[in-house]
DNA sequence: TCTCTTCTCCGCCAAA
DNA sequence: ATTTTGGCGGAGAAGA
C-alpha cells in the first residue's frame, strides 16, 4: 500500500460454508453486505469484500440441498481478515458441528476483528472456546441445548443478536440481517445501516401481507398452548389496559409467577411483547390505510402520537414519519394501497 | 423539553 | 433435597 490511500481499504468478510449449512444464514449476511458494497461505490465511504470459504472450496451442499460455490480457506493464507461469519447449519434443533471448521475457526480468530455467528453458528464458536465466558445467543430451538452443550458460555434467548467483545451471535435465519446491519453500523454509521435496511426491506416485503403475529412471536410461542393463545388474545385487546398485572390475570396466574413464566418460556418480557404486537398493527395500519399518525397510535392502542413515535424509536430505530416515507417509496405494487402525502 | 409519577422487571426469600 | 411459587422492594425505564 502506498503511502496515503484516498480509498479506505476494502473490509474482508469471510463466511464459512460446510455441508448442511442454513443458506439463509449465509444469503442474509451476504446480500446486506453486497447492498452495502454497492451502496459504499456511490460515496466514499470505505466497503466490503464477501469471500465464500470452506475447506477444500468448490461446492457445498446446503441443508436445503442448494449447492453454493466456494473457495478454499487456504486461500486465505496471508491476507488480512476483518470479520469472520459462521452460518448454521440444520436441523436448528441438533445442529452440526464441523470439527474441521471449528479448528479452523480456532486457528484462525485472532487473525479478525471480529466473529460472528448466525443462527446455529454460535455451536461452532462455542466449540472454538471463542465464546467462553460470553453471552451468546442462537436460534431459538436449540438455545437449551446449546447452554447444555456449552456450560461456559451464557446463552441468551432474549436478544436477536448479541455483541460481546468482538464476538457477535445472532438468532434464526432471517435475524442474520439483523446482525448484518448491526455490523454495517458500526462501520459505517447508522444513516448506512438505515440505507441499506431500506433496500433490504422494499426486498423483504415484497412476498406480501404483514402476518396478525410477527413471525418472531408466533415461532416463540408455537409450542405454548397456554401463551400462544394469550399472544391472540392480545393482539384483539390492544386498546384495553395492558398491564402486566392484567395480562397475569388473563393467563390465570400470579403477576410473579407470570412474569418469570413468560420471560423464561417465550424468551421475551411481557411488556416488550405487547410494545412488539402494538407495533405489528401500528405498521400494519400505516402500510395499509391513509389514517393520520394520530389515528394510527389510537388505533394500534399507543393512546397518542408521542407514545407511537416513543416505541417507533425504541423498536425500529427510526420514526414514524421516516417508517412511513420508506414504505410509500416502495413500488406500487408491493402495496396495498396507496397513503400519499407530502 | 423537562419534571414528576407510574410501571416493569428482576433479585431476594420464605413458603409450598 | 430440589424445584416452583408469589409477595416485597427498588432501580431504572416508560409514560403523563
Amino acid at each position: 500500500v502506498l503511502g496515503t490511500t484516498p480509498m479506505a481499504a476494502k473490509r474482508l468478510i469471510v463466511i464459512v460454508l460446510f455441508d448442511g449449512v442454513t443458506l439463509m444464514d449465509v444469503v442474509s449476511v451476504a446480500e446486506a453486505f453486497e447492498i452495502a458494497e454497492r451502496f459504499s461505490r456511490e460515496t466514499t465511504l470505505g466497503s466490503y469484500e464477501v469471500e465464500l470459504v470452506s475447506r477444500d472450496g468448490g461446492a457445498i451442499r446446503s441443508w436445503s440441498g442448494m449447492a453454493v460455490e466456494t473457495k478454499p480457506w487456504s486461500q486465505l493464507d496471508g491476507r488480512p481478515i476483518d470479520t469472520i461469519i459462521v452460518p448454521g447449519g440444520g436441523p436448528p434443533e441438533r445442529p452440526p458441528v464441523p470439527g474441521d471448521a471449528v479448528a479452523w475457526l480456532r486457528a484462525n480468530a485472532e487473525r479478525a476483528r471480529r466473529v460472528c455467528g448466525v443462527c446455529t453458528g454460535t455451536f461452532l464458536i462455542a466449540a472454538s472456546g471463542l465464546a467462553d465466558g460470553r453471552r451468546v445467543t442462537t436460534h431459538w430451538q436449540a438455545i437449551g441445548v446449546l447452554a447444555e452443550q456449552f456450560p461456559l458460555v451464557m446463552a441468551d434467548a432474549d436478544p436477536i443478536y448479541v455483541k460481546d467483545g468482538r464476538v457477535w451471535t445472532s438468532a434464526g435465519f432471517a435475524a442474520g440481517i439483523d446482525l448484518a446491519l448491526a455490523l454495517i453500523e458500526e462501520d459505517e454509521g447508522h444513516a448506512t445501516a438505515v440505507a441499506v435496511a431500506k433496500l433490504l426491506v422494499m426486498f423483504l416485503k415484497r412476498p406480501g401481507l404483514q402476518p396478525q403475529l410477527s413471525a418472531l412471536l408466533r415461532a416463540q410461542s408455537a409450542d405454548d398452548p397456554d401463551f400462544s393463545r394469550l399472544h391472540a388474545w392480545i393482539a384483539e385487546h390492544l386498546l384495553e389496559d395492558l398491564r402486566v398485572e392484567r395480562l397475569a390475570t388473563i393467563a390465570g396466574m400470579a403477576t410473579r409467577t407470570f412474569e418469570r413464566q413468560y420471560t423464561s418460556r417465550i424468551g421475551r418480557t411481557p411488556g416488550r411483547t405487547v410494545a412488539e404486537l402494538r407495533m405489528d398493527a401500528a405498521i400494519r395500519l400505516m402500510t395499509s390505510s391513509g389514517y393520520s399518525l394520530k389515528d394510527v397510535a389510537r388505533r394500534a392502542g399507543f393512546q397518542d402520537e408521542q407514545n407511537l413515535r416513543r416505541a417507533f424509536l425504541r423498536l425500529r430505530g427510526v420514526t414514524p414519519e421516516m417508517f412511513r416515507k420508506q414504505v410509500d417509496e416502495l413500488p406500487a405494487s408491493s402495496r396495498h394501497s396507496v397513503s400519499q402525502t407530502s
